[in-house]
DNA sequence: CAAACATTTCAGCCTTGGCTAACTTTAAGG
DNA sequence: CCTTAAAGTTAGCCAAGGCTGAAATGTTTG
């Protein structure tokens, strides 16, 4: 047998040479699991959001169409966000966003921009920066989001280019 | 009522002016629903890999410890990971990974690898890298991941300055 | 060899997030 | 006003990925 979880390598350099200590790793693998579980939510928000901004309402054909899901789908998930206090509606009427869903689109759309704008500022193509950047925003944390946005920024001074 | 669904903008810069035309925007999250599937998976098999790299062997126990899982977690997803012929092992044995498994490791281990090395690059802390880094890895197109190693190996020359 | 312990597996439960199908309500048109 | 189409709702199904608890198998040790 080998004496596992022993991991005296807490200064390590990380990956590839040697395994992170086992309560770090278990944090990494714990922090993705969390995120999971927000980050469908996030979406679905942050969607409602863009629609009510964009387009004045926000309605279940609308969602289930942009998410690609049915809309059977989508109810449910209103449920579950009126559940939690994000979503609001009358039974048969457009959703609109209770003050904590409006505050959490508010967040995602701007840490979803962050991303999207570092990226394209990296040099990626906008096709491709999109796909990622959804992907991708809800595993950033502050302080990478942080360092992302001063990135950009110098790099895209006045504004963006598009690709 | 709204004429949704109409979207004459294709070229816009994308987000926060006006919505993604629809078409685009369902593949998006076609785009992060599918990672979903695979991402799970990916991070067993990639630890798998490790374990088998470092320690010799991976035994369920082993994961089920660093995922912060239990053991009935593990076994089950065996079973799933076996039955994409990813992962091989005789009852009551440790685990060991397919060809196809092995691939997958290396790919995985390798995206990992590289998305650490540019957080580090662009300064983020080893802890948060890490974080962010196991939670990132999956949602990066082989684009910006290309990109990303051409920055980190511009930004860190010779090798990696621990933060 | 047998007991004690660790590990693996199995059975069964829960929640999420998809789906289809059937139904109700609303909106639009003749 | 009645019909029809579109949109929203509800019920019920499924797979994935967690969990617990109990049973089976391996391993170690007296």
């Amino acid at each position: 047998m080998i004496d596992s979880a022993d991991d005296p390598n807490t200064d390590n350099p990380g990956h590839g040479d040697v395994l992170p200590p086992t309560n770090q790793h278990v944090k990494q693998y714990a922090a993705v699991r969390n995120a999971h579980e927000t980050e469908l939510i996030e979406d679905y928000v942050e969607l409602i959001g863009d629609l009510l901004k964009h387009q004045g309402e926000a309605r279940s054909t609308d969602i289930a169409t942009r998410m690609g899901v049915s809309q059977a789908t989508v109810a449910k998930m209103m449920c579950r966000l009126k559940s939690l206090d994000l979503v609001a509606s009358k039974p048969y009427r457009s959703l609109f966003l209770t003050q904590a869903g409006e505050a959490m689109a508010e967040e995602s759309s701007k840490r979803h921009a962050i991303v999207l704008q570092f990226l394209r500022a990296l040099g990626v193509s906008d096709q491709t920066a999109r796909i990622d950047a959804e992907g991708m925003e809800h595993h950033v944390s502050q302080e990478t989001l942080d360092i992302m946005q001063r990135f950009a920024c110098q790099l895209t001074p006045g504004h963006q280019r598009e690709g």
